[in-house]
DNA sequence: CTGTTGATTAGAAGTTCATCGAAACAGCCG
DNA sequence: CGGCTGTTTCGATGAACTTCTAATCAACAG
C-alpha cells in the first residue's frame, strides 16, 4: 500500500535532469514474492540444516531414518528434531513413518525454484548483465 | 574434533542387525563447508535483501545507483545501507563510487555457486535421487 | 570556502528469534 | 508389558536482527 508496491519503470532523475541510473531491463521481484521466499532461504541458511538436507539427499534411494541422521551430528535426538521439523514446515523435506523408524526425504521442486530463483538463467536476478 | 568430522560411508546397523537405512551415495557436505555456505543464505533470507539484490540485477548493464533503491522502499538511506553492506560483506555484489553517486553490481559467480549447491546437478543435495 | 546533495557510519532501542536440552509423551515391536 | 525410536512440550539463555536518529564523509556547484 506505498510505493513500494509501484512497478518503477522509469530511470531515476536528478535535480539537473541528468540520469544516474540505467533504466530496468526486467520486472523485479514483488514484496510479496520477496515475503514468500525469504523464509525458505532462512530455513537453510544454518550449518546443521544444510548439511541435514545433504545427508538426506546423498544416501541412496533419497531418504534416510532419523537414526542415521542423528548420528551424524554431536546433538541430542530433540534437537535434529528440531531442525527437520523447521526444513519440512518450509516445505523442503517430507517424511512417512514406516514400522519402527521414521523416514524422510526431500522435495526436489522447492530446492529447484529456489535454485532458478538465484542461477544464471534467473529471470529476476540475472537480468541482462 | 568429534564424529561430524568423519565421513559416513556405511548404513547404520541396528542391535538386531537388521539396516534400517540405505548406504551414503555421495559424499555428504562437510561441517566446514556448511559453515562456510551458511552465511550466503542467511544474506539472502531477508525480503529486503531480496528486491535489493533483484533491482539490482534487473537495470540495464547490471549496476544501479544507491538512490533508485532507496526509492523503491519505505526505508531510510541508512537501512538500505545496512543492507548493502550485509550483502557486500557476503561477497554477493560489489561497489564502486562513480562522481556523486555509488553504483552496486552483483557478483554472478557467489550466486551461481549458491544456485549449484542447490539445485537439480547438485553432487550433495541431488544425489541419486 | 561554503552550502547542498548523496551515501555511509556510529550508536542505540527494541523486539524478535534462535539454539539447545531435560523431561514427558506417542507409536511400534517382541 | 517393557524396550526402542522419534517427537513434542517447555523453558532458559542468549544472541541476533531490523530499524531508527544523529553525526560524518565525499563530491560537486557557486
Amino acid at each position: 500500500m506505498s510505493k513500494q508496491e509501484l512497478p518503477i519503470i522509469d530511470a531515476a532523475v536528478d535535480v539537473s535532469g541528468a540520469a544516474c541510473c540505467a533504466p530496468l531491463a526486467c520486472e523485479p521481484l514483488s514484496e510479496s514474492e520477496a515475503a514468500e521466499l525469504a523464509p525458505l532461504f532462512k530455513a537453510i541458511a544454518d550449518p546443521v540444516r544444510l548439511r541435514l538436507l545433504s545427508l538426506i539427499a546423498c544416501h541412496e534411494g533419497g531418504e534416510t531414518c532419523v537414526c542415521d541422521l542423528t548420528a551424524a551430528f554431536d546433538l541430542t535426538p530433540p534437537t535434529i528434531s528440531h531442525h527437520l521439523k523447521v526444513l519440512k514446515q518450509a516445505g523442503l523435506i517430507d517424511s512417512e513413518r514406516r514400522g519402527t523408524w521414521v523416514y524422510y526425504w526431500i522435495n526436489p521442486a522447492v530446492l529447484a525454484r529456489m535454485s532458478a530463483l538465484i542461477g544464471p538463467a534467473s529471470p529476476v536476478l540475472a537480468g541482462t548483465a
